[in-house]
Order: C-alpha cells, then sequence, then structure tokens
DNA sequence: TCACATTCCTAC
DNA sequence: TAAGGTAGGAATGTGA
C-alpha cells in the first residue's frame, strides 16, 4: 500500500491518515545515501581530520564491535571536522597493504582455483609517509629457506595458509588495500580457493552476502568495501563478480597475459612465469625461496606505482574537493560527486534538493563540429580554445536548477528586464543580482581547484611527475564537466528541475526551516569521559587495484592479444574459432605470457546502458550547449572578420575547423612566431566579446597540420617554444585508437611521423608498403588486410603526382578494397603472424637472465 | 547494391 | 542517488 501511494503521488509520498485519505507531499533529499547524508549534515568531506573533543567522547575499552583499534561513541554533533587546509592537507599515516599470490599452475595451464592450490601469499605493509615498508611477509606451503628483510611461515596445508593470511589481514586492519589484478584475479582466487577448501565457506556465506544481499546491493546502506569497520577483507567478493561475470570468454582466455605497465619504468614488471612457479614449488626449500622473492618483488611494485602515480594524493584532494569518501571514488561514478556538492550548497543557502521522478524525454543537441576545410597545410595553424566552456558558461549566466524560470514566471514574479537573461534556446534564468545558482559555485570550487592543480603542473619539469599531475588537473576538469553532464544524466537520479521554480522559493524556506528545527532538537550529550582529545582521519577501507588504475587513468593498453583474437573470433566460423583459440593457447605455452584484459567491463557498461533508453528534458543543458555553439561561431565569424587583408592584415584569416569550443585559424603568416603573435592577440581581443569568467585562449600551433575528417588529424605541436616543436600530436587516428593490433597503430605513427617530421610524403607511403612486404615475406594472406588511402592523399595534397603515383601503386599491388574508403591502414584483419608474436615477445618477453 | 542501424572508440 | 553529456568516423550488420 505504502508502494502504491508513492507510486500514485507520483514524486511525492503518500501519507494514509484515518479520516483525512491519504494527502501527499513532495519529498525532498529522501534518496540520499547515508554517509553522504551524515557527512554532508556534519560538514565533513572526505579525507577530512576530525577531532573528538576532550571529554566529548568515551572510549569502549571493551567488547568492541570491529576491527579496529580504537572504538569511542560520540555525539555525531560533537565532532569537530577541520576542513581541508593549512595543516589539515596532511595525509594521515595510512597502513597500506600490498600483496600477491602464487600458485601451482599445471604445465601451460592457467591455474584454475578448483584444482591448482595456492602455494605463496606474500605481503608488504606500508606506513603512509615512510620510505620503506614496515613489514615484508611471506607465507609459503611448504619450507622455505629464510628471507633477509623478510618474515617467512611456512605451512604445510594450504588450509593453514589461507587461515594464516586471513588472520594477518585481520590484525594488519589496512586503510587501503593494493596489488596488480588483485580485484580479479588474486582475491577471486583466494576466495573460490577457500570455499573449494571448504575452509571457511561457511564464514564467508552467512556474512553479509546472502542471495537476497546480492540482488540488494545497490540498496545496501553501506557498499560492502567501504565500511572500515566490520567488512574483512575477505568479503568483497560481490563486487569481484560483478567484473569477472562479464567478461568475454576471449578476454577471459586473453588475460593470462599481463601486459607491461605503461613506460614509467623499465622494471617495473616482473614476469613470473608458470612453469618456474611449479617448478620451484615442487623444488626444495631454496627453490621456493627463490618464488617467494619473486613473489615479495610482485607485491613491491604496486606499492612503488602507488607513491609515484600520487594515486592517494590525487584520489585524497579529488575527496576533499567533491566531499565524498575516498572509496567512492574508486567504485562509484561522477554523479555522487555532483550530489555530494549539490547537497551541500543547497544547505548552505537553506535549501532542500527534491526527489524527482526520473522522466524520459528527448534529445537535445549538443557542440557544433565546424566543417573541417580537409587538406595537408603547410603553414602554421593557430588553434584558440575556451577554457572550461560549459562550467564557464554556467557560471557566466548563472544557470542552474534554481535560477531557472518557467515561462511566464518572469511576469508573474514582477521581474525587470535587466534581472533575467535569455539563452539561445530561449530558456529564462535569473541574473546572480535575484539569486546566485547552487551550481555556479560548485563550479567555482572546482575550477580553483583545478587552477591550483594546473600551475603545480607547469612549474613541474619531471616527466612523469607532469604525467601525473596533468591526471589530476583532467580529473578535476571532468568533474567540472560532469556538473554539466549531470543536469542532464538521462539515467537521471537528479533531474532536480523542480528545485529550479523561482516561485517555489517560500516553500523551499518553510521546508529549510522545518529541518533545521528537526537538525536542533537532536539529543543531549549525555557522555562526558575523555580528557584529552583524539583527532582521526576520515579514510573508509579501500581496495586500490593498480592495474584498475593504469587502465583508467593511464590508458594502459591491454588489448595486444586480445584485439586481434577478439575481432577472429567475432567473424569467423566456429572451427576457425577453434584454431585461434589453439593458436592463441600455443602461444601462451611457448611464451608464458600473463596477462589479463579489462575491456569486457567497458563492454558491459555500454551494453547496459543502452538497454533502457530513457531521456530526461533538461532546458538547463540546451542552454549550455546553446550558448556553446553561438560562442563557437561568433568566434569563428569574429576571427575571419578582424583579421583580413582590407583591415591591414597581410592575409585574409581563415577557421579551417573548429569542435565544440575551439577554431584552428590559418591567419596566413609563415611563421610559428607570427601564428603565436597572432592567436594571443585574437584570443584576447575575442575574449572581451564574452562576458567573465568566459574566456578564449591562445593553446597552440600545429605547423604542419594534416586535417583529414573532423575529430581525425595530426600535426607537429608548438605550444612552448615558437622555434622547436614540443611533439607530433593526433587526435582520432588509429595511431591512437586501441582497436587495431599494434602494427596498425605503430604503422600509422611512423608514417605520420614521416610526414610530419621528415615532411617526406613519399617516404610515409613507402613505409607503409615496407610493412606490408614484410607481412607478405611472412606469409600473410593479403586479403585479409585492408588498406586505406588517407595517408596517400595527404602526401599527394603535397606532393602532387608523385604521391598520386604511390597510390597507384599501393592500390595495384596490395589495396583490397574498401567501399569508397579513401585510404590506407591495415585495420583488424591483420591475421596473428610473426611480426606479431615478435612484438608480443618485445613487449612482454621473458626478462633476460639478470632479472632473475 | 543501397540505405540505414549498430558497435567501438575517440574528441570534445 | 548504481550508472556525467553529445558528436562523429570507420567497419560491419541488416534488410529490402
Ligand atoms: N569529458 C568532457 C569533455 C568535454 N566536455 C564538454 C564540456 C567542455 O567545456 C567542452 C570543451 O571541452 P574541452 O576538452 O575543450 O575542455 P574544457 O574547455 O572544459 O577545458 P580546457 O579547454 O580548459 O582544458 O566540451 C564534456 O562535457 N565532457
Amino acid at each position: 500500500m505504502w508502494a502504491e501511494g508513492l507510486q500514485a503521488a507520483g514524486m511525492g509520498a503518500g501519507v494514509r491518515v484515518a479520516g483525512l485519505g491519504t494527502p501527499s507531499f513532495a519529498s525532498y533529499e529522501a534518496n540520499v545515501d547515508f554517509e553522504i547524508r551524515f557527512m554532508v549534515d556534519a560538514d565533513i568531506v572526505g579525507c577530512n581530520w576530525l577531532e573528538l573533543p576532550a571529554g566529548k567522547y568515551v572510549l569502549r575499552p571493551e567488547g568492541k564491535a570491529t576491527l579496529c583499534q580504537l572504538e569511542a561513541d560520540v555525539l555525531w554533533s560533537d565532532v569537530v571536522s577541520h576542513p581541508p587546509e593549512g595543516q589539515w592537507q596532511r595525509i594521515a599515516p595510512l597502513r597500506v597493504l600490498s600483496f600477491d599470490i602464487e600458485c601451482a599452475g599445471r604445465k601451460g595451464i592457467f591455474p584454475e582455483p578448483e584444482r591448482d592450490p595456492v602455494i605463496q601469499i606474500c605481503s608488504l605493509g606500508l606506513r603512509w609517509g615512510e620510505p620503506e615498508p614496515f613489514l615484508r611477509l611471506a607465507l609459503t606451503l611448504r619450507p622455505c629457506a629464510p628471507i633477509l628483510g623478510a618474515q617467512v611461515q611456512s605451512y604445510e596445508r594450504e588450509e593453514e595458509l589461507l587461515q594464516a593470511w586471513s588472520t594477518f589481514i585481520r590484525t594488519i586492519d589496512p586503510d587501503v588495500i593494493t596489488g596488480y589484478n588483485i580485484q580479479n584475479f588474486d582475491l577471486p582466487y583466494l576466495i573460490s580457493r577457500a570455499q573449494h577448501l571448504k575452509k571457511s565457506v561457511e564464514k564467508i556465506s552467512s556474512g553479509h552476502f546472502s542471495p537476497t544481499a546480492r540482488d540488494a546491493r545497490w540498496l545496501r546502506p553501506t557498499p560492502p568495501s567501504l565500511d572500515p569497520q566490520t567488512e574483512p577483507l575477505i568479503f568483497q567478493q560481490l563486487e569481484i563478480d560483478h567484473y569477472v561475470g562479464h567478461f568475454s570468454p576471449t578476454a577471459r582466455d586473453a588475460r593470462w597475459l599481463r601486459p607491461t605497465p605503461p613506460s614509467l619504468d623499465p622494471q617495473t614488471e616482473p614476469l613470473i612465469f608458470q612453469q618456474l612457479e611449479i617448478d620451484h614449488y615442487n623444488g626444495n626449500d631454496q627453490t621456493r625461496r627463490r618464488l617467494a622473492v619473486y613473489c615479495l618483488k610482485d607485491a613491491f611494485l604496486p606499492l612503488r606505482l602507488l607513491e609515484r602515480l600520487m594515486v592517494l594524493v590525487n584520489a585524497m584532494e579529488m575527496a576533499r574537493v567533491t566531499g565524498v569518501p575516498l572509496g567512492y571514488l574508486l567504485t562509484r561514478g561522477q554523479q555522487v560527486k555532483v550530489v555530494s556538492q549539490l547537497l551541500r550548497q543547497a544547505m548552505r543557502e537553506g535549501l532542500l534538493m527534491p526527489v524527482v521522478k526520473t522522466e524520459g524525454g528527448e534529445d537535445y543537441t549538443g557542440a557544433t563540429v565546424i566543417e573541417p576545410l580537409k587538406g595537408y597545410y603547410d603553414v602554421p595553424i593557430t588553434t584558440l580554445d575556451f577554457s572550461s566552456l560549459y562550467p564557464s558558461i554556467m557560471m557566466a549566466h548563472n544557470l542552474c536548477y534554481t535560477t531557472l524560470l518557467r515561462p511566464g514566471a518572469a511576469q508573474k514574479l514582477g521581474l525587470t528586464e535587466d534581472q533575467f537573461i535569455k539563452t539561445p534556446t530561449g530558456d529564462e534564468f535569473v541574473k546572480t543580482s535575484v539569486r546566485k545558482g547552487l551550481l555556479p559555485q560548485i563550479l567555482e570550487n572546482l575550477l580553483s581547484a583545478r587552477k591550483r592543480a594546473k600551475a603545480e603542473l607547469a612549474k613541474e619539469t619531471d616527466p612523469l611527475r607532469r604525467q601525473v599531475l596533468d591526471g589530476r588537473q583532467l580529473a578535476l576538469k571532468v568533474s567540472a564537466n560532469s556538473v554539466y553532464g549531470f543536469t542532464g544524466a538521462q539515467v537521471g537520479k537528479l533531474p532536480c528541475l523542480e528545485i529550479s521554480q523561482v516561485q517555489d522559493f517560500p516553500f523551499l524556506g518553510r521546508v529549510a526551516g522545518l529541518r533545521s528545527t528537526i537538525r536542533d532538537s537532536s539529543f543531549q550529550s549525555k557522555q562526558t569521559g575523555r580528557r584529552d582529545s583524539k583527532v582521526v582521519s576520515m579514510v573508509g577501507r579501500v581496495q586500490m587495484d593498480m592495474l584498475q588504475v593504469l587502465l583508467r587513468e593511464y590508458k594502459l593498453r591491454s588489448y595486444t592479444l586480445n584485439a586481434v583474437s577478439f575481432h577472429f573470433l567475432g567473424e569467423q566460423k566456429e572451427d576457425v574459432q577453434h584454431s585461434i583459440i589453439t593458436d592463441l593457447q600455443v602461444l601462451l605455452r611457448e611464451y608464458k605470457l600473463r596477462s589479463y584484459t579489462l575491456n569486457a567491463v567497458s563492454f558491459h557498461f555500454l551494453g547496459e546502458q543502452k538497454e533502457d533508453v530513457q531521456h530526461s528534458i533538461i532546458t538547463d543543458l540546451q542552454s549550455v550547449t546553446g550558448f556553446g555553439r553561438q560562442m563557437i561561431e561568433k568566434t569563428k565569424q569574429l576571427v575571419e572578420s578582424k583579421y583580413t587583408v582590407e583591415n591591414g592584415y597581410s592575409a585574409s584569416a581563415k577557421v579551417v575547423y573548429g569542435d565544440t569550443d575551439s577554431v584552428m585559424c590559418r591567419f596566413g603568416v609563415s611563421s610559428v612566431a607570427e601564428a603565436m603573435a597572432l592567436g594571443r592577440e585574437a584570443a584576447d581581443w575575442v575574449s572581451g566579446h564574452f562576458p567573465s569568467p568566459i574566456r578564449l585562449e591562445f593553446e597552440k600551433v600545429y605547423f604542419p597540420y594534416l586535417l583529414i575528417s573532423k575529430k581525425r588529424y595530426a600535426g607537429l605541436l608548438f605550444s612552448s617554444r615558437p622555434d622547436t616543436h614540443d611533439r607530433m600530436d593526433c587526435k582520432g587516428l588509429e595511431a591512437v585508437r586501441r582497436d587495431n593490433c599494434p602494427l596498425v597503430a605503430n604503422l600509422v605513427t611512423a608514417s605520420l611521423r614521416r610526414l610530419l617530421i621528415d615532411r617526406d610524403p613519399e617516404g610515409a607511403v613507402s613505409h607503409a608498403q615496407d610493412v606490408i612486404s614484410d607481412l607478405l615475406c611472412n606469409r600473410i594472406d593479403i586479403s585479409q588486410l585492408v588498406i586505406t588511402k588517407e595517408l596517400t592523399r595527404a602526401a599527394a595534397d603535397y606532393a602532387g603526382k608523385q604521391a598520386h603515383r604511390c597510390q597507384g601503386s599501393l592500390h595495384e599491388d596490395v589495396i583490397c578494397t574498401s567501399r569508397d574508403c579513401p585510404i590506407f591502414y591495415m585495420r583488424k584483419k591483420v591475421r596473428k603472424d610473426l611480426e606479431d608474436q615478435e612484438q608480443l615477445l618485445r613487449r612482454f618477453g621473458p626478462p633476460g637472465p639478470e632479472a632473475w
């Protein structure tokens, strides 16, 4: 009945009252996570330092409910939250645990938990901020010789080994658990293995995760990985299942090939070959010792990555800026961050966020992509770019749920012309003089954090640190852009439109008053006790799989084998599929490669999103993109109208391309320095035509510039100096895509280098030919190749006939076909061949003897 | 063969 | 609030 009442009332909640029927009311903030609710109300952000003032709390000396060192009872309103500034920015000395396991695989077969025992588990414990781990622990099955600097504990039975590790984890009670692919391999393996051994099975299945709990996963007030107190690590199976369950068969097969982490450090990735594992295990205590040493090294790598990539530092900043717990950053999406900030801002202003039913709606138009004037430009092309376009639009025009006027509301409220604006899409918003929107204020905060991050990036010279800081800066940018995206979220958890009506001001005010009454009437403190204050850092337990971090933030490419085999599987008949799988297995066996592929995760995601196609009508969005469309068009016109021969410039400017918030201009000058100077001048001048904080910036010069089509181009990028290029930049082309075999990406990159850096169009084409003939020598079936014509045409633009001849020969000799596709790379259909195998070996190949 | 849809990944 | 947004190229699938 209750549910029906809710249904009938739409977004409101019906309450049945005897004699009064079922009056219903709009509900507000009834759908907020408990953790977020508490943190917002108490003004606590993620990774916040909290103080329990002396006398306001009591410690529980016994009968603790958790594994924490300290348990205290304190009135929530007595907890003092220290905003993360100054000394309170410090990072707590978190305990980080990194581990790795080794299994006894059978020859050529990847270990299966049903059959193959876990033979070693190595763990490292580190207190954040200290240079060295405080603990190195090797747990082994069967005796193992001592290892200098590590504790070794050996067991005769596997059950004892697993139990010992389980106890160890509970004792060390880590804040952060890390490892390499622990989420998809080590942890599931340990759990399956434990289940298989019937050890602790009862514990596992009688824990929180009954089948019902599994179904109700999203309803759980406390996600399993986040509860710092009650959830032992091993109970994280649900989330693991969630991912593993969606691996494609191919990905499953291929995931034993462990890719080398990005070029961070040549010796980052230790490779332990299956065969060695089993041999060493079956040997004596000395060989098992060697295995344990590798295992310890494997456990050390994630710790080093964690530190070098500043994973915790950056995540903490994000948690503090957006207000969500650290763990949310790994397990949740962008929406929760926006909601957290929105709730905080709303509370500050005495507003409540309504519960809004998700509605369907039409698509809305996005950004403009200027029709490219395709070609090879052997002159400098200047790129101008609005900084943080959508966020600055929302700020400049005060776009927010709370500032949107319903049609006719302006007159009704007696607003004068200068109190509101009309957007390009015809919607009306009040100006800041009437009321400042929540979203613009959130954005100010996010953008100022990004500005700080960018300033730090600018000072940094170390390449790795630059990469890391750039990632940090980009993450903040995405969070800001997500504020825009959030307002149009299709599976929108907050089409918060209803807040947005100006005529509702008084109503919202009353509700806010009601809530503050509730808040103030909270019970009185009845505790007295400790004289000393306790200061704690607010961090739940977090699982940080470094492979996931690399995949997510550093575009680690794990497709090498997978991309090829995957596509093959898709298009071949069954018997062919079988032989390919066999090939793969041969490869695995021959070279003992291991890797993990996680593409399937994203497949799953995309598929799921598609299923429920729901749209919400968000005028807000349309206004944002509408302004954006207007602005890129206006920018183009401004540039092309000012920089003309008539106005005394040496040539007339032409915008040859532009996407969303950028314009690529040919000013008709021949030097990069001139192009830069004109770019800076034009950016300043154009900025003057838009309200603050909207700013057009000079970003870079391309010279030369190869414009192939919308979202596909390449060029030499100049930005720091006019005399030498910073690097070759490549957008959208096969060179930067992960859905081709590496051969393709490498070929395209190499050809582009010849074209753009060597300025040798014939070389570009002949390089492609060389690669192809290599393939031919390796007996590759030509009919499997698709060669397109893009580079050839680019070369033709540059060199005329000769390139044309190249194209002819390419076409005659090698090309196959493709409907009207103009050009040239090999895609997908390249067969796995010696070349590929060599590449694999180079990439994953056995480490030299010195590594052993 | 053609026109249009779907899939994947990328640029904003 | 489980899950930010649209535009778009290239290959491939589908159905007439
Ligand atoms: N992941 C993204 C990237 C972009 N955009 C939208 C909002 C951006 O404002 C606009 C332009 O994208 P840019 O990549 O140019 O990024 P910004 O203009 O936001 O930042 P900046 O140019 O300062 O790096 O496109 C988006 O919604 N989501």
